[in-house]
DNA sequence: GCCAACGTTGGC
DNA sequence: GCCAACGTTGGC
């Protein structure tokens, strides 16, 4: 199943994903993302890439999941900002997968693009108030932001 | 910086 | 288990 993952590129861009090559994505703390990347998440799936708060907010490339679920090591440290004292090693609450980049597009595919679009505009991301930073993305949306950012069949 | 939307927390 | 208060997200 196709994915949208926001990331503010001023923490990590897309730009930062193509660099490393591969991210685990820490520190998600909503359960219904959690639970998406826990239990729906397969090896392979591919993601459209999402800069929020970001001048202009849009797709920026592709990435695909790389790895299965495990617990999210930042909920156990002390020193981070997403530790959560309400996590054990023995029973955490927190799970995240790696994801590997894929793609930049040439140019981001503006969210302004996406709700101008008859299809697109019916993508989770472009409906207001969805602050959800993981949303699963029907098939016919994914291949539609693709086309519209110039890339073909990846 | 504003504010609408919405998730979480905590008192009861 | 309700719901008001609070915090966060994220476009504008």
């Amino acid at each position: 199943m196709p994915w949208l993952i926001k990331s503010e590129p001023d923490v990590f861009s897309i730009h930062d994903l193509e660099k490393v090559g591969q991210e685990p994505w820490s520190g998600v703390r909503n359960y219904q993302a959690r639970n998406f990347m826990w239990r729906d998440m397969k090896v392979g799936d591919r993601a459209l890439f999402y800069h929020s708060n970001a001048k202009p907010p849009g797709i920026a490339g592709v990435a695909k999941v790389a790895s299965t679920p495990y617990p999210d090591p930042t909920q156990f440290d002390k020193k981070s900002e997403y530790f959560d004292p309400a996590a054990t090693e023995e029973k955490p609450r927190w799970y995240l997968v790696d994801f590997e980049h894929v793609t930049t597009f040439k140019e981001l595919l503006p969210l302004e693009t996406l709700k101008a679009d008859k299809t697109l505009s019916e993508m989770l991301v472009c409906k207001k108030g969805t602050r959800l930073s993981i949303t699963p993305v029907e098939k016919n949306h994914f291949a539609r932001a693709l086309k519209m950012a110039g890339c073909g069949a990846l």
